[in-house]
DNA sequence: GGCTCATTCATACGTTCGTTTTATTCGAAC
DNA sequence: GTTCGAATAAAACGAACGTATGAATGAGCC
C-alpha cells in the first residue's frame, strides 16, 4: 500500500491540479500520475471526474466556512451590530488562506476555489452545501443591519464583490505581461490589502439612484 | 456565400461560445456549427483555435482600450491630476460594457474579457498587445499621483481589484444556490454600483505595515 | 489451506477533439 | 472558353479523453 491512504492522494493530487489548471485542463490520468495511482483509482472512490470535484472542494471549502461561521458567531457575542470592518475580516479573512502567513497549501487552496468559482464547466458548480448558503446568509443579514440605506440589489452587488477581489491573485497569474508590475504581494500583505480595500468599498455611501 | 462574410460570422460565433463556456469547453466544431461554416473554416482564417481566439480578443478589447485612453486624455485635459473616481469611472467603465445600456452585446463582451481572464488554459494569455499595457501604465501613474500615500505593492493589488470586480457578474453566474438572492443587476446599475464600489475602496488610506 | 472482500492493476471501448488533406465550387481575369 | 486563385466542403487522421471491465493482489479470518 502507499505510504498514506491512496484516497487522499488522490484528492492531493486534484486539488494541486485542478487549482492550476482547470477543471476541463485537468485529465484524470494527470490526477493519476501525480498521486502515484492507477487511473481506475479515480473510478473506484469517487466515481466519476465531476464527484471527485465535488470532493475536492468540499475538503476546501467546509473549514473555511466554519472559519466564517465561527468569526461571525464571535462578533455577534460581542456586539449584537458589528461594525462593517469586523465583518469583512470575518468573511473575507478566511477566503483569502484559512492558514497561517507563508503557507503554501494556502494559497494554492484559495486559488483552488476562485478557479472553481470561475470555471465556466458545468460540473464545477454543484458543490455548495446548505452550510455554505446559511453562512452567506447570515453574513448578509449582518451587513444590512450595518448598512441600513444600501438598497438590496446593491448590498448584494457588493457582497459579490468581496468574492470577487479574492480572485485578484487568480487574474494576476495571467495578467503578467507588464515588465514593470511588482510582484503580486505575498499570502499575509494582499489579505490584509484586501479587507483595507473592501472595507472602504463596503461602506461607501449608497450609489445615487 | 454567406449573408456576411465568413470570417466575422467565425469570429461571432466564437465570441458568443468562449464567453459562455470558456476556451477548452468550446470547440471548434461547436463554432463553425454556429457560424453555419464548415469545420475547416477555423484552420483556413484563423490557423488554429488560439489564433481564433486572440483574434475574437483583440477584436473586443481594442475598442476598450481606445475608450479608456480616450477618457484618460479627457480628463488630463481638463486638470492635470484627476480625482480617484473620475480615474475609476474612465478605467472601468469601459471594461463594464463599452456600450449604451441595454445593449446585449456589451454584457457579452464583458464577460468574455472575464471569461479570458480566468482561463487557465495557457493559450488564453498572450493576447494583450502592446497598447493595454501601455493604457495601463499610464492610469497606473495617474493613480499613484492621485494616492500618493500609496505603497507600491498595494497600488497594484488595488488596480488588480477594479478588474476583479468587473468580473462581478461573472462569478454570479455559478453562485445562485442561494433562494433569496436578487436578481443580479442589470448592466448599467452594475456599472454604477462598481463605480461607487472601486472609488471607495480606491480612495481608502493605506494599510498600516 | 481456503475463503472473502476491499483495493489495485492493465487494458480496452467509444467518443470527441484539433488538425490536415483532398476535392469541389465559383467568380473574375485573360 | 480556359485558367487561376480564393473559398468552401467532405472526409479522415492521430491523439487524448472519461469510463467500464475483469483479472490480479493481499491482508484478515475461519
Amino acid at each position: 500500500m502507499a505510504p498514506t491512504d491512496t484516497r487522499t492522494q488522490l484528492l492531493d493530487a486534484a486539488e494541486h491540479l485542478f487549482a492550476e489548471r482547470g477543471y476541463r485542463g485537468t485529465s484524470i490520468r494527470a490526477v493519476t500520475e501525480l498521486a502515484g495511482a492507477n487511473l481506475a483509482a479515480v473510478g473506484y472512490h469517487f466515481g466519476s471526474k465531476a464527484e471527485l470535484l465535488a470532493a475536492v472542494a468540499r475538503r476546501v471549502v467546509a473549514p473555511i466556512t466554519a472559519a466564517q461561521r465561527a468569526g461571525l458567531d464571535a462578533l455577534l457575542a460581542r456586539a449584537p451590530e458589528p461594525p462593517v470592518a469586523d465583518l469583512v475580516e470575518a468573511f473575507a479573512g478566511p477566503l483569502f488562506d484559512g492558514m497561517p502567513a507563508g503557507d503554501e497549501g494556502g494559497a494554492r487552496r484559495s486559488r483552488l476555489i476562485v478557479t472553481i468559482l470561475g470555471d465556466p464547466a458545468e460540473e464545477a458548480r454543484s458543490w455548495t452545501g446548505p452550510a455554505e448558503d446559511a453562512v452567506r446568509e447570515r453574513y448578509l443579514t449582518a451587513f444590512r443591519r450595518a448598512l441600513p440605506d444600501l438598497a438590496p440589489d446593491e448590498l448584494w452587488f457588493r457582497m459579490r464583490g468581496i468574492l470577487a477581489v479574492t480572485a485578484v491573485d487568480r487574474v494576476d497569474v495571467h495578467n503578467r505581461p507588464s515588465p514593470a508590475c511588482p510582484a503580486p504581494a505575498p499570502g499575509e500583505a494582499a489579505r490584509r490589502y484586501a479587507v483595507t480595500f473592501l472595507t472602504a468599498a463596503m461602506s461607501a455611501p449608497p450609489t445615487a439612484p
